[in-house]
DNA sequence: CTCAATTTGTTCGTATGTATG
DNA sequence: ACATACATACGAACAAATTGA
């Protein structure tokens, strides 16, 4: 019920279908369907009125305000003031996991996890494995801030390749505790693969989304950059 | 555990950690605990010995074989042989839902949803708002083909954006029937708008993909068409 | 070879939440 | 409001296999 209003099917104002059709149409008894519009009443989507039916009263409000960034530059800008907090750090990591296809593994990564939160709470949780090398350069920075800005101002360092995966994961045990989501919820997982100008692989990151924050806009003409305004705002 | 595997976190061959570390690390009892080894075993990830412990057999096979295309190109040859199958057609549907930034409605649409298969069953809902207009020229090829390779055809259009916007959704009861999966089961739900040249809407799609075919492959570098080979096949 | 410790395998009764009619 | 059914989870006890001192 809660995807029919969002999808339109149901628009505001519109009379829903009454208890026994629902009945029907989800197969399920009346007192199920009754608890499914209580929970929906109570968070002032739908109002029951005896006698007259069910109605739509609002449409949830826009979700989906974390904007994926479409290149390299402004994914780093994006994160560059982002708050978080280091939960693990491991230097003598093991080889996080690479594909043929992407590089050639650094000689040793350090492990970082931390959870990334805005006013509202944690939205992402970060998996960085990081090359030995970059990381001994600056490790105070490193813990406290986003490592890709980072990265990126080290002139030094010519990043040939960006991969990035973008995947639909589910909260594991630790993750779920972070992202404050229920086990097995879903997650946007997106892994994000640097490689330097010999084919070294340079950073590995794993981003969990919370499912609610992510979207993704790009124009598929004209390039990646187009991407119309944010809905709300950037991070 | 299925995301320890997943992840690396426990390797091939490991033994993982015993039934009685498991009860205190998860805040589980004992029975839960083998219940869910009990489903990975059969799954062939993890064989459990008596007296020895539990070991990982085997990584979970790559799923993810459906890479979203970068480019509109691309991406039209991707589904142009695609086997469909239509659920319904409406001719006067009512509006689909414009933001504003996006162009101005056309005068009407046709709306057209089906179904995709590959080998394996169904992997994609769509929900097609297609300009009336352009319906009515070949209504016969768009109740039988997708839309997308057929629009690209029409020399007389031409196509000023097309505005992607990916993000997760979750199954409703319809979705999850065609889709064969659970009901509020997580879905990468796709939503592809063409513009014409002179600012009107003609196209408005919602894909819901089965979330283990979907992924999103790309370089954030050097343009959206980089992408490597992809791991299975494309369609 | 034996014995104790470790670890998985099995079974019992019980409690809880959800759905049914 | 009530009786029923079902799946899931709990806790405890005991059985069986493996390992190493």
């Amino acid at each position: 019920m809660r995807q029919r209003i969002e999808s339109g099917y149901w628009r505001q104002g519109d009379k829903i279908s009454t208890i026994e059709e629902l009945e029907k149409e989800f197969g399920m008894a009346r007192v199920t369907i009754r608890q499914a519009i209580e929970i929906l009443r109570e968070e002032g989507l739908l109002a029951a009125r005896q006698g007259r039916g069910t109605f739509v009263l609002e449409l949830p409000k826009e979700k989906h305000w974390f904007n994926l960034a479409n290149d390299l530059e402004s994914h780093a800008e994006k994160v560059r003031d982002n708050l978080l907090r280091i939960v693990n750090i491991q230097e003598a990591a093991p080889l996080p996991v690479i594909h043929d296809d992407e590089g050639s593994p650094a000689s040793g990564y350090t492990h970082i996890r931390s959870v990334q939160y805005n006013d509202d709470g944690p939205f992402s949780v970060v998996n960085l494995y990081l090359s030995s090398e970059i990381y001994s350069r600056d490790k105070k920075r490193f813990t406290r801030q986003p490592a890709l800005p980072r990265i990126l101002e080290m002139k030094d360092i010519k990043i040939r390749h960006a991969f990035q995966t973008v995947t639909i994961g589910v909260a594991g045990l630790e993750t779920s505790e972070l992202l404050k989501v229920g086990l097995g919820e879903p997650t946007a997982d997106s892994r994000l693969v640097l490689v330097d100008d010999a084919g070294v692989v340079i950073y590995v990151a794993e981003f969990h989304y919370h499912r609610n924050c992510f979207s993704l806009r790009r124009d598929l003409l004209g390039g990646s950059k187009a991407g119309r305004a944010p809905r709300r705002r950037n991070v």
